[in-house]
DNA sequence: CAGAGACTGTACGGTATCACACATAACCGC
DNA sequence: GCGGTTATGTGTGATACCGTACAGTCTCTG
């Protein structure tokens, strides 16, 4: 009965120990990924910080230093399950390197995904919104880190009303934009065009062009057969817009991938910036004004 | 190009020259619904109160006595746009008697829409979130009454950090899980299991078991065409659930209607009772205790 | 290097929904 | 009652996606 949960979890075992592989080999050949290696690489001295996390580095100097002592690094391991739906939160995770999904899970196991965190946001609203848990499951897509904040420590800086709290809301602002316009792209979308939204959504949120996502994982987060993903990426790998090879897609043309998709990233896109533009380290969508020609 | 503006447009008008005669009937037979007349009724003195509307009368008399005399009771003729995609909005709005729903419109016309406001809930959360507009718009699926307060009293009281403040945070967290809902079942439910769900929806915000919708309009709202909802209601006709004719629809056997309807409803219901469980004037979900069994 | 596991490609029939066209039927205004 | 408008029913072919089955291929493990 359940067997899209039985299946998530197969296939996050399967990827963690795919990981691990991937892991030993950044060791030996040098990392393809130009900005941030998303793994712990010793030879760079500590490339962490939490002002890789948007909301973070748009906090005042006051309220940053507040909260500072108290933001742990965790790393967030692939397939993770941050929390569980109706599952009582204890911390909220601003995600630095690390993609966070969030899934809905129907009582038959069927899945989908209706937004997803990266180092722009914060996981955990429902703390913050008074409802301290949500029907949802939050799932690490993309391995990598973040800093975790006990709840208490949130709230209690909500509860201030400052900064944090204006910034906050807007954020979940904007999450409510993506969660809308997912619906509206369900309903009226193809398989290729979400799928070049999502390839593009993710792309946002890694400052590479690489990522490491089976084509399994991206049906089940898209809410389709694995199968439709595998005719719609061999379409875009065919006219030379990315290229994937058992659990790599590398973006080759992102301008392409871009006129492929629907509308619906822009949008959000859009709606992202308009809503946090003054976060001021680093636009999280920096690269892709064309869009709105 | 903008064919679904276009059209819903057309049926807005084609809808309020029907209401009109409608109207009428009203004056001259009894009137079908038995706990409310939603149309202005002269034999009954002043029917309307702004605790009609659940957020309102779940507010402390202290909070309540101050928005009170701000409050503006106002008319929503049905097909109203009360906000556009974009669009600065003026006042929130508490409806009493009238149905809103949140519809996201695409470039070409092709509609969806995200969520429904009823006497449950409060129309224009993006101001006291601080992005002032959403992409979405806002439309009158039934008409009635509601009342409307200043943007900026409302920020002014939102800000207060009171009572008011954590009610409509949950109220956002509530309708967050509705958008998130209607995201999945998009994208895994049949047409008649969504209709299901939708009749269900409105019927719990109307306390009558009729409604005036039309097929052409409900499929505008579930983004699906028109002969597909033609088909679904007749086989809920055939099997004895509903009854319709031009436009009115009545709901003969709710228990059955909920066994054919998919999770989604009962899920949306129960995280709504969960979060603003705290309003005591009338459940807006009062008669479906067996949906959990 | 053999085997197993993991990932991807392909194919085929089935079904739901779409797009379009048009027929029927209720209702209203006159 | 008549004619126009509005709402609903039906039919036909196209298409996208599903369900299932299975083959191929890459990669790690032992």
């Amino acid at each position: 009965m359940f067997d899209g949960w039985k299946l998530l979890d197969i296939k996050i075992r399967r990827r963690k120990v795919w990981m691990r592989r991937e892991f030993r080999q950044n060791d030996s050949v040098a990392p393809l990924t130009p900005l941030q290696n998303p793994f712990e690489n010793m030879s760079v001295p500590s490339p962490h910080s939490p002002k890789q996390n948007h909301l973070l580095a748009a906090l005042p100097d006051a309220e940053y230093q507040r909260l500072a002592p108290h933001l742990e690094l965790v790393p967030m391991p692939l397939g993770e399950a941050l929390y569980e739906s109706g599952g009582r939160m204890q911390h909220v995770y601003f995600p630095t390197t690390s993609i966070v999904s969030l899934l809905y899970v129907m009582e038959d196991g069927a899945s989908t995904e209706i937004a997803v965190v990266g180092n722009e946001g914060i996981l955990g609203i429902a703390l913050f919104m008074g409802g301290e848990t949500t029907p949802s499951r939050g799932v690490v897509l993309s391995a990598g880190y973040g800093y975790r904040l006990k709840a208490r420590l949130l709230k209690e800086e909500f509860s201030r009303a400052g900064p944090l709290f204006h910034l906050l809301l807007r954020y979940t602002q904007a999450l409510i934009t993506q969660m809308a316009q997912t619906a509206v792209c369900n309903r009226h979308h193809s398989v290729e065009q979400q799928l070049c939204r999502w390839l593009l959504r993710s792309l946002d949120r890694l400052s590479t062009h690489e990522m490491t996502m089976t084509q399994e994982l991206i049906a089940t987060m898209l809410g389709v057969r694995r199968e439709g993903i595998t005719e719609a990426a061999g379409n875009l790998q065919r006219a030379g817009l990315i290229r994937y090879s058992r659990g790599h897609i590398t973006v080759l043309d992102r301008m392409r991938l871009e006129n492929e998709s629907c509308e619906c990233y822009a949008v959000v896109k859009k709606e992202f910036n308009r809503l946090l533009s003054e976060i001021p380290k680093g636009d999280p969508y920096q690269s892709t004004a064309q869009a709105y020609a």
